[in-house]
Formats: structure tokens, C-alpha cells, sequence
DNA sequence: GTCTATAACTCGATAGAC
DNA sequence: GTCTATCGAGTTATAGAC
């Protein structure tokens, strides 16, 4: 029979409910038959493709760990003026935490469960260099440009308010009676409020 | 003998224990028998003074959730002007979490896991509310006091740029190259740098 | 490649001596 | 109250049929 429907491959069923499994409990509450269940097959298919959880597990973590932070590196290397690349960051961080709310919460639970496993992987040549954004903040207050701050702070700042409110979503969406729709219409509304925010408090 | 030094109780032990393990590795990656070796004694001893595991983890969950919450909530029912809450707010929860930074990542990971539960439990009688304090904000914008912001956004940037460094503590010490003692040297000085960066963007 | 059955092991919990 | 020994449920991982 002729397939008109490209059909998913068990590998990548198994690659999909791994994702949602993992991202959801974590690799010490994840279990291998959620996964199964959840990609539709049995648990010694997850055993033929991926030999054992830990190797399962660290596709996942790769796999977000590199939807994570390539972005920032692109902030960071990019030649735009400052406030843009605050516009920017900001953009594109909660457009994709929108998709992937989970993102943040594991990768930063796994961070630091190990933070020598993580540092020896994703610290090597594609690493983040922060230096660059640091000094051109710094360039802009010299210049009187901006009025004087850390760079440090200001970067702090920025990450801390784009990713913060995913890590505790439903903790704000108890505390301020927000259903996931005005959830997500108000973290739309914060790509430009931060910015927004950031500028007020440091343009002269 | 008379004891002139005061020993510790095996429950005191075992409940110090417990909230080191917990907090570092949750309730589904702890084990008791890490419980065990970090109090000096043996299982059965846990068994012993706590039926089961479920239960010791939810006195250190309550414990946690006591430590983090309270605080929002004096700073939320306080009479005090506006620019002086936000002083006092960042201030006392950046001193707490320097003492205990594992505490938000660890709350923040079991509400995650069980919205419910923690509604539950912990929004009772005692529940934080926010309204007093969105309304003071929403009544500053009105007098002019301040530049129009929505309130939401006020309260989650400053609760963010609080709390997130700690979440994200091996994440910046590996970024930007940190030792332990300059981490908390950069955590003491946001006591003024958030609340001056707040005010900066808002005040007119 | 995919399945069923089961081995091997981890871990929470209990029994029972002291 | 505290310990050693052990049970039994739940999980990861493998064997072997199809």
C-alpha cells in the first residue's frame, strides 16, 4: 500500500512523549512506561532505540538545553544598538516560552542537579559569551547615553523578568485568578511592557 | 550524666535531614535512605517517627511554603507608601533567600507538579492578597505619581528580578564566571539596585 | 521492528530483637 | 527508641518469540 500520510516513525513517537514526559516530572519522576504510553507502544521499544533511560533522558536535555540558549548567545553576539537587542531578546525569548512553557523549570532543575554535567556539555564552543553585551552597556553609560548601572544587574533584570513568570505560572495564576488565556494574553503583552520597563528605568 | 550541652532529638535530626535532601533533590529524587545517612541513623528510625515518606515530605514542604509566603503577604497587607513596600519587599526576601536559596526552586517544582495541592493547602485562611497592593498602584498611575503601568506587570517584574537569580544561581556563577562569595556579594547589592531600578522606570 | 514475559534491581516499608 | 534483617511493590532492563 502506498503511503500518501508520511507516517511518524517509533523513533520519533518515542522522541515526542519522551519530551513531554521528561519536561513534566523531571528524569527522577519520569517513568519509562508514562513514555510508552504516551508514544503508544511498549517500554522494550524505548530500550531497542535508546538503550537505557539516562541516555533516553539526555536527548531530551540536549535537545532543550539548545532551544534555550542559542537565542541569548545571538543577543549577545548581534551588533544592534542596546535597546534593540533588548526589544529583540525579550521578542523572541517569550514567543518561544510560549510554545514551550516547561522549558525553563527543567532545564534549570537539571542545571542544578549536576551543574558540572551541564557545564562540561553545553559550556564548550558554543557557549554564551555575555562579555560583549556586558561591556556595550557599560560603553553607553560612559557615553552618558544611559544613566550608571551594573551591567550585570541589568542583564540579571532582563532574563529575570522574561523567564520568571513561566517557572511560576501557576503560582501567579492562582494568586491572581488568571485563567491560561489571560495567562497568555498578559505574557503577550509583556513583550513590549519589559522592554518598556527596562528603558523608562535606564535612557537619561 | 547531666547533659550540660543540649542534645539534639533524632525527629530534630531527621527533620534537618529531611529538608536537605528534599530541597536539593525533590520529593521524587530523595531517598530515604539519604535521609537516613544525612541524619546519622537508620530507615526504620524514619518510619519510626513519620509513617511514611509522603508524610515527612509534606512537613518540609509546609515548613518551605511557610518560610516563602508569609512575607509577600505582610508586604501586601502593609499600610506603608508605595516606593517603601517595594524597598522592604526585595530586601527581606533576598536576605531570606541567601540563607535558604534552594527554597524557591523547590516550591516553585512541587507546585508545578500539583497545582491543586498546593491550592489547596496553602490557600486557605491565610492566602496572600493581592488586590490591596494592585490597587495602591493602580491609584499612584491615577494620581499621577506615577507613570501608567499596568499593576500585574509592576508586581511580577519586581517579584521576578527578586527571586529568579537564586533560581538560576549555577546557571550565572558558569556564565559569568562567579565564585560563591561574589554570587552573594551581587545578591546584597540588588537589595538596592531592584527597588532603584524600579523606581526609575515608574516614578515621574 | 515490535511484542509478551520475566529477570534483576531499587526502594519504601515492616517485623522483631534488644 | 534504635537497630538489623527482610519483605514486597514498583521499575528498569533483557530474553526470546513472531
Amino acid at each position: 500500500m502506498v503511503k500518501l500520510i508520511k507516517e511518524v516513525s517509533a523513533q520519533d513517537k518515542i522522541l515526542l512523549a519522551a519530551k513531554n514526559v521528561f519536561l513534566a516530572k523531571g528524569m527522577a519522576g519520569a517513568r519509562m512506561q508514562d513514555i510508552a504510553d504516551e508514544a503508544g507502544i511498549n517500554k522494550a521499544l524505548l530500550h531497542y532505540y535508546f538503550r537505557d533511560k539516562k541516555k533516553l533522558f539526555e536527548m531530551i536535555y540536549e535537545e532543550a538545553a539548545a532551544q534555550l540558549f542559542p537565542k541569548i548567545n545571538f543577543i549577545f553576539e548581534s551588533e544592534a544598538p542596546l535597546f534593540e537587542k533588548i526589544e529583540k531578546f525579550v521578542e523572541e525569548y517569550i514567543t518561544m516560552l510560549l510554545v514551550n512553557p516547561f522549558l525553563p523549570l527543567f532545564v534549570l532543575n537539571e542545571i542544578n542537579q549536576e551543574p558540572q554535567y551541564f557545564q562540561k556539555k553545553f559550556w564548550g564552543k558554543n557557549k554564551p559569551k555575555p562579555e560583549k553585551f556586558l561591556k556595550q552597556i557599560e560603553k553607553e553609560v560612559k557615553q552618558g547615553t544611559i544613566r550608571p548601572i551594573q551591567p550585570v544587574h541589568l542583564l540579571m533584570n532582563m532574563i529575570s523578568m522574561t523567564i520568571f513568570p513561566f517557572i511560576a505560572k501557576p503560582l501567579f495564576q492562582i494568586n491572581m485568578a488568571l485563567n491560561d488565556e489571560q495567562f497568555r494574553s498578559a505574557m503577550e503583552s509583556r513583550k513590549k511592557e519589559i522592554p518598556k520597563f527596562i528603558i523608562e528605568s535606564i535612557r537619561k
